[in-house]
DNA sequence: AGCACGCCGACT
DNA sequence: GTCGGCGTGCTC
């Protein structure tokens, strides 16, 4: 039995009412509601906006401090589903949270303006009942396509043909006749519903465990309760999430699964497939025009019942959300950089508590945040502590780089080729993981040593030797190799220095001659599609050895690959990022999974200038568990996050000394000898990007404090205007 | 985000 | 003398 799943927003009471316009305005407006006109929290209406007239929602009761004589009409309500109320309350709290204008917020909850849009109307054709068939000639076709509109409901023209095999004119000929006429009907996309009742996969004990133990957690009465689905790579936990996808959808609700941009693959879409029998609907920035339209209209609507997609997906309006399900918790790509900061994952967990509803967060490797919270009681914690299959996790072994005698201008190490060899001779694949697009991050001049650089940033340009050009990774300048130096114009004198993939894979070729290479990085993949036949081109074994960026690491399953060189497992470490021990841990982690997954044993070798650091003995022992707790110490020492808390300040401009006079400014106005400590400001480690320079602040508090209120004080002594632009990013990920 | 208002260079 | 450049400021 389906519950009511209406919630009834409180109606509008008096004559007027408090919209929120998706413009970065302060705050709701208010707005004079006409006599007459039936309004609830939620609702979309149009009102005049200086000039224009714009879309906004009704937000709630009015403030009342406005002059009456500035108040303007609402002009009209649309025609759509409101708002739910939950989606409401998780816009203020990020809103708040982020210290963004709530209006920034609301914009990304109507990205689909059309679809607010009354739609336009088709043209369908319709058996026509009152039609008398004598004196018609029944031909084949005509035939064939009276029965078939005595089946179903109204088709459009080129339904109508495909489906009958017969050409545009025999649908005419009907109409002229009277048996069939045409309607007006509005465009609804097909949504097969998926079914949960049906037989998926068969799970190994484990898995059932974990499936049973997630089923009870979201039918309990306490039903906003966050999940850790914390298994090791392999341990099927996408199965068992299944499983909780399946008992929301029995009560009538419906799912929303945020996965890592590139995570949402073929694999995955078959696996959901193979459980439900029908596909999920996409969310993320390829989904576009009338399919992007029709997706949010059949969100709105309750039609879509499980939606599948990237981080934006978690401002879609699902009325009667009954779970939300965070794969791979840990992925650095969840936090939004840049318009309005924040951390999909987070967002995700309030809009569980706000809807009332369940959230899993799946991983094999927890960030730290989730770990502590686990700790602490606040989240439940669901293990899959082995490999479905009974296959074992890959050897991981260090390669200390130290040791090793290098050629120069090579990076794979003698005993990195032995280990290959090996494999190419048992006819299985390797894979080589770089984490450097392009051929080679710097070039330099051999006469005067001048490195090029991008001119906008204070970063390298890179060379991309395929797309022939010198790219700047930081915003996107991109320009033909300069044939003689810019400062001392000495002719062919420019050295390539340091490997990206490109050139790994010109030394894998050369080292491994007759080794069928993949080179599997962003640039050197174009489309989704060119993607999904290299990855099945490796799953066949049509190639040995495969070259790739972190694209590699990401939910792909290669059942002959059993051996995973890491070439530069120190690249992610420094950086003086908070994070960067564990983000490197993770990735590595991921990597090194991916050897092995079938019926044979794998192994991973790092190669690494530290072998002793923390990161590096945690993989090679195994020890997870380990390195997180040696982590929290040394985070918990220094009162980092997840013992503190960290906000972030940029202050950015075009002008250097404009910045820094701002930076003046700020730094004494900053409080101090309270809880608040703020240190800088400092350079931002990339100085300048896209033309703009820039120094930052870092904000650091207890646990216990809110550090929005002491920043917004602080921001608002400071008057900065003069082309200086300040940023808040709360809980920073990256500190560029 | 738009769109207006406002104060300084090349044109009918 | 105007048309228009885009800098900053407001929109219930």
């Amino acid at each position: 039995m389906k519950p009511s799943l209406v919630r009834t927003a409180s109606r509008i009471g008096s004559d007027r009412a408090a919209v929120l316009v998706p413009l970065p305005v302060a705050g709701a407006y208010d707005y004079r509601v006409p006599e007459g006109m039936d309004l609830a929290p939620g609702r979309f209406v149009r009102v005049p906006l200086g000039a224009r007239e714009v879309t906004g929602v009704v937000w709630g009761e009015p403030g009342g401090d406005i002059d009456e004589a500035k108040l303007r009409d609402i002009a009209a309500v649309l025609d759509v589903p409101p708002l739910p109320a939950d989606l409401l309350r998780t816009v203020d709290w990020t809103a708040a949270y982020t210290m963004t204008p709530p209006g920034a917020v609301l914009r990304m909850a109507m990205s689909v303006p059309q679809a607010l849009e009354p739609p336009r109307l088709e043209t369908a054709y319709a058996l026509d009942r009152s039609g008398a068939r004598d004196g018609v000639r029944l031909t084949a076709a005509r035939k064939r396509v009276l029965d078939f509109l005595a089946h179903g409901r109204a088709c459009r023209a080129a339904e109508i043909a495909r489906a009958t095999g017969s050409g545009p004119g025999v649908v005419r000929g009907l109409v002229e006749h009277g048996l069939v006429r045409a309607v007006s009907v509005e465009p609804a996309m097909e949504i097969e519903p998926p079914d949960w009742q049906r037989r998926g996969p068969t799970l190994s004990p484990a898995q059932d465990a974990a499936a049973r133990r997630l089923r009870e957690a979201i039918a309990a009465e306490a039903s906003d309760s966050v999940t850790l689905l914390d298994g090791i790579t392999g341990s099927g936990k996408t199965e068992v999430y299944f499983e909780a996808i399946a008992a929301a959808l029995a009560r009538g609700r419906q799912v929303l699964v945020l996965l890592p941009e590139i995570a949402l693959t073929v694999d995955w879409l078959r696996r959901f497939e193979d459980r439900f029998g029908a596909p999920p609907l996409h969310w993320h920035s390829e989904v576009t025009g009338s399919r992007r339209r029709e997706t949010w209209r059949a969100v709105s609507g309750g039609r879509a019942r499980v939606v599948v997609g990237a981080r934006s997906a978690l401002f879609l309006p699902f009325p009667e959300l009954g779970l939300i399900v965070v794969d791979e918790e840990h992925d650095s790509s969840f936090k939004q950089e840049d318009g309005v900061i924040y951390n999909a994952r987070d967002i995700a967990i309030v809009r569980a508590r706000d809807a009332s509803c369940p959230i899993v967060l799946a991983s094999a490797t927890p960030t730290l945040e989730t770990v502590v919270n686990v700790r602490r009681g606040r989240y439940q914690r669901i293990s899959l502590p082995e490999r479905f299959g009974g296959t074992a996790l890959p050897e991981i072994a260090a390669i200390d780089m130290r040791q090793q005698t290098m050629a120069p201008q090579t990076w794979l190490s003698p005993r990195l080729r032995e280990a290959v060899a090996r494999t190419l001779d048992a006819g299985e694949q390797a894979l080589l993981f770089l984490n450097r697009r392009g051929y080679a991050p710097l070039t330099l001049c051999r006469g005067c040593g001048h490195r090029i650089e991008c001119p906008q940033c204070s970063a390298w340009l890179v060379d991309h030797r395929l797309a022939r050009k010198l790219q700047c990774h930081h915003c996107g300048f991109s320009t033909p190799p300069p044939g003689a130096c810019p400062e001392c114009a000495a002719e062919d004198a420019f050295v390539a220095c340091g490997p990206g993939v490109e050139r790994l894979s010109e030394e894998a070729a050369e080292t491994f001659p007759g080794a069928r290479l993949a080179l599997m990085s962003s640039d050197a993949l174009r489309s989704a599609s060119a993607a999904e036949a290299l990855i099945e081109g490796i799953r066949r074994h049509d190639y040995d050895i495969v070259i790739g960026t972190q694209l590699v690491a990401k939910g792909h399953n290669f059942p002959e690959l059993t051996l995973v060189g890491v070439v530069d497992a120190d690249l992610g470490l420094d950086g003086g990022d908070l994070r960067a021990a564990e983000r490197s841990f993770q990735v590595l982690h991921q990597v090194a999974g991916r050897a092995g997954r079938a019926a044979r044993p794998g192994h991973a070798l790092i190669q690494t200038y530290n072998p002793d650091h923390p990161v590096m003995a945690a993989l090679v022992a195994g020890d997870r568990d380990g390195f997180l707790a040696s982590e929290a110490r040394a985070r918990e020492s220094h009162a980092m996050p997840p013992f503190g808390r960290l906000a972030g300040i940029v202050v950015s401009g075009r002008s250097e000394p404009q910045v820094d006079a701002a930076c003046r400014a700020l730094a004494r106005a900053a409080p101090r000898g309270g809880e608040v400590t703020v240190l800088g400001p400092a350079p931002a480690p990339l100085a300048l990007i896209r033309g703009r320079h820039r120094r930052r602040f870092l904000v650091k508090a207890p646990l216990g404090l809110r550090v929005q209120p002491a920043i917004e004080r602080w921001l608002r002594q400071v008057p900065t205007g003069r082309g200086v632009r300040v940023h808040v990013d709360i809980d920073p990920y990256t500190f560029l």
